[in-house]
RNA sequence: CGCGGGGUAGAGCAGCGGUAGCUUGUCGGGCUCAUAACCCGGAGGUCGUGUGGUUCAAAUCCCACCCCCGCAACCA
C-alpha cells in the first residue's frame, strides 16, 4: 500500500512566501539581505520540488521618516521613495532574488486594493472613532506626531524630541514635554481635538492565541516569545489613520484628509501582491486564501518586525475574511553585528548590498549570507570572512571537486566518459540528504540546511581521495569507470542541492554536464562526452 | 527591580546532565587528479566569576555577582 502511494504523482502544495518590505528612505544593507534571503531560498526550494509558489514583496514607501527626509533634502516624498525603490529593485536583482511580484506601496494597484480592504473593514465595523487632544502646528497647518515635536525634557531639561530624548535617552510620551514647539517650523504648538479611526485589535486576542498555539513549532523561537509577550499584556486597539500628507488616502468621507497608517497598508502588501498574481491567473484571492492545510504561508523578516507579522497582520487578515489562511511559518532572523556592535547608519558601519554586488558575484554573497545567517542569534558579517568562505568552500571544495575530475578526463581522455556504476553507499547518502535538507528548509532553517549540504562536498572530496582514481586508471579500468561515474553523479546532485542557494553557479555546472533544469530529487548524469569545461568559481585574492 | 540575547582553544562558533567539539589560524605528514587546491595527524581550553546549591555525575539545571551586546530612537 505504501509503495503505491509514493508512485502516485505527488500533489502540488501551495506556498505563499512574504518577504518583508524594505523601507524606502535608505540603501539596502546586509541586514536586509540576511533577513530576506531565506525567503528566496525557501521559494526556490519549493519550486524545485514542483510546488506552486508565490514569492511576493515590495518597497514600503509611505510614512513619516520619508516625509522628514524629503523635507530635509527639499524634494517631494515621492522622489525619495522612488529613488530608493529603484535601488532596491536593482540590489535584489543583483543578488538573484526570484520574486514573482515585487511592487511598491505607491503602486496604484496596491493603493486601490488597500482602500477596498479598508472600506470593507470599515463597513464590517472593525473600526471605531476616537477623539483626543493632539499637538497641532498652526503655521504648518497639521497635527504633529511625537517625533515631530520638540520640547524640554522632564528628566534632564535639554531640548528633546517627543518620543525620546537624545540627551538622556529616556523614552517618553510627548505629553510629558514642557514648552512644546513644532519640529518642522519651530513655531508654538497648541492642543486641539483630533479624531482618528481605531482598529479593534483587542477583539482578536483569542484568535492570535490560537494561531500561536497551532503554529508554535513552525515559528522561530524569537517570534513565539515576542508574540507571547504581546498576548500576555493583552492586545491594544491601534490607530489606523495618520495626519500626514504622504500615503494612501483614507477612503471614508469623514477622514478623507488623513492617510492610512503605514504598517497597516504595508503589511497587507503580501495580500495585495499575491492578489495581483492571482488576478493574472483568473483566480479569486478570497478562494485561494481560504484556510486550508495545503496552503503554507511563510513570512521572512527581522526580529524587530515580529509583532506586525504575528499579531497585526493575522488580525487584519481575519478582519478581511474570518475564514482566511494565516501565517504558518515565521522566519524572523536576529541581527547582523559588525564587530561587537550592531550595524547602523548612525554608527557609520553600514555594509550596503550595493557595495557588495559591485565587487562580488551574487553566489559568493548568497552563500556567505546564508552560512553566517543570524538564524538563532546575532552573527557577524565581514567581507574578509566572505572571501575566506568563498575560497575555502566554493573554490577549494565544490569547484575543486568538479575541476579535479573533469579537467583530468579532458586531459587524459579528450573528455570521453566511459560507463560504470555509481557507488551504492553514495546513492543512499545522496537520497537521504535530499530528504533531510528538504525538511530543514521547509522548517525555515536555511542556514542549518546549507551547513548540512556543505558536508556533501567533503564527502565527495574524501571519496575521491580514498579511491585514488589517478592510480586506479593505470591498474583497473573498470574501477576507474565506477569512480568517475560516482563523482559525476555527485556533481549532478550538487547542481540540484545547491541550486536554491547559488543558482547561477549551479546552472553553469548543469550546462557543463548537459543536465536539464534543477529539481529537488536524485538525478543521474549519463554524459559521455565533456565539452566546454570551465572553472566554476575563481579564487578571490584578498585586496583592499 | 523595564524587556531580551550572550560570555567555551588566537579568532568565529556548536554542545545545554554522563570521558570538552567544529570551522579558521598555527605546526607536521600524505597525495600529486586539482584554482598555494584535496586527505590525515599534533599542539592549543581549570567552558565569565563564586573553596555557592541540586546530583553518583554539571559547560549543561538552580542561586548570587561581574562583564558585553541588542530593543524600548531611523534601521532586518
Amino acid at each position: 500500500m505504501k509503495q503505491e502511494k509514493t508512485d502516485v504523482k505527488k500533489q502540488k502544495r501551495r506556498v505563499i512566501i512574504g518577504n518583508a518590505w524594505p523601507y524606502a528612505n535608505n540603501l539596502m544593507h546586509v541586514g536586509h539581505l540576511c533577513a530576506l534571503l531565506p525567503g528566496d531560498i525557501i521559494a526556490r526550494y519549493y519550486r524545485l520540488s514542483g510546488d506552486e509558489v508565490m514569492l511576493v514583496s515590495g518597497s514600503d514607501c509611505h510614512g513619516t521618516p520619508i516625509t522628514e527626509r524629503a523635507r530635509k533634502e527639499k524634494v517631494s516624498p515621492r522622489e525619495i521613495a522612488e529613488t530608493y525603490h529603484k535601488t532596491f529593485v536593482r540590489d535584489l536583482g543583483a543578488v538573484n532574488f526570484s520574486y514573482d511580484k515585487y511592487g511598491a506601496t505607491f503602486d496604484d494597484y496596491h493603493k486601490a486594493e488597500i482602500q477596498k480592504i479598508f472600506l470593507k473593514m470599515y463597513d464590517a465595523g472593525e473600526f471605531f472613532k476616537k477623539t483626543d487632544t493632539q499637538d497641532f502646528c498652526e503655521s504648518c497647518n497639521m497635527f504633529l506626531s511625537d517625533r515631530e515635536i520638540r520640547g524640554t525634557c522632564p528628566h534632564c531639561g535639554s531640548i528633546s524630541k517627543g518620543d525620546q530624548c537624545d540627551n538622556c535617552l529616556t523614552s517618553m510620551d510627548a505629553s510629558q514635554l514642557k514648552e512644546k514647539t513644532c519640529g518642522i517650523c519651530g513655531g508654538k504648538t497648541q492642543q486641539r481635538q483630533n479624531k482618528s479611526l481605531m482598529f479593534k485589535l483587542s477583539g482578536y486576542q483569542k484568535d492570535i492565541e490560537c494561531l500561536l498555539d497551532k503554529n508554535r513549532d513552525h515559528w522561530r523561537v524569537n517570534a513565539v516569545n515576542e508574540t507571547q509577550k504581546y498576548l500576555s499584556q493583552g492586545l491594544l486597539d491601534r490607530a489606523v489613520t495618520r495626519d500626514l500628507n504622504w500615503g494612501i488616502d483614507v477612503p471614508v468621507e469623514e477622514f478623507k484628509d488623513k492617510k492610512i497608517y503605514v504598517w497597516i497598508e504595508a503589511v497587507l502588501g503580501y495580500y495585495t501582491m499575491s492578489k495581483f498574481l492571482l488576478d493574472q491567473r483568473g483566480i479569486k484571492v478570497e478562494d485561494y486564501y481560504k484556510a486550508s492545510d495545503d496552503l503554507r504561508m511563510y513570512l521572512a523578516h527581522g526580529k524587530d518586525n515580529i509583532p506586525f507579522h504575528t499579531v497585526i497582520y493575522p488580525a487584519l487578515l481575519l478582519a478581511v475574511d474570518k475564514n482566511c489562511q494565516l501565517p504558518t511559518h515565521i522566519v524572523s532572523c536576529e541581527y547582523i553585528k559588525v564587530g561587537a556592535e550592531k550595524m547602523s547608519k548612525s554608527l557609520g558601519n553600514l555594509l550596503t548590498v550595493y557595495e557588495l554586488t559591485e565587487k562580488f558575484d551574487p553566489d559568493t554573497i548568497r552563500f556567505y549570507a546564508i552560512l553566517s545567517n543570524p538564524e538563532k542569534k546575532d552573527s557577524g558579517f565581514t567581507t574578509t570572512e566572505m572571501i575566506n568562505t568563498h575560497n575555502k568552500l566554493l573554490v577549494g571544495g565544490l569547484g575543486n571537486f568538479v575541476n579535479r575530475n573533469l579537467s583530468y578526463l579532458v586531459k587524459k581522455f579528450e573528455g570521453k566518459v566511459s560507463g560504470g556504476a555509481v557507488d551504492k553507499d553514495i546513492i543512499e547518502k545522496t537520497r537521504s540528504l535530499y530528504k533531510s535538507a528538504g525538511e530543514i528548509i521547509e522548517a525555515g532553517n536555511t542556514r542549518e540546511a546549507l551547513e548540512h549540504i556543505v558536508e556533501y562536498i567533503q564527502l565527495a572530496n574524501k571519496y575521491y581521495d580514498d579511491n585514488k582514481p589517478w592510480v586506479k586508471v593505470h591498474e583497473d579500468a573498470a574501477a576507474f569507470g565506477d569512480i568517475t561515474r560516482t563523482c559525476i553523479y555527485m556533481m549532478a546532485n550538487m547542481s540540484n542541492l545547491f541550486h536554491p542557494f547559488i543558482p547561477a553557479a549551479m546552472d553553469r555546472l548543469k550546462a557543463m554536464l548537459k543536465l536539464g533544469a534543477a529539481k529537488w530529487e536524485e538525478v543521474d548524469c549519463d554524459i559521455t562526452q565533456l565539452e566546454n569545461i570551465n572553472i566554476l568559481f575563481n579564487r578571490i585574492e584578498e585586496e583592499k
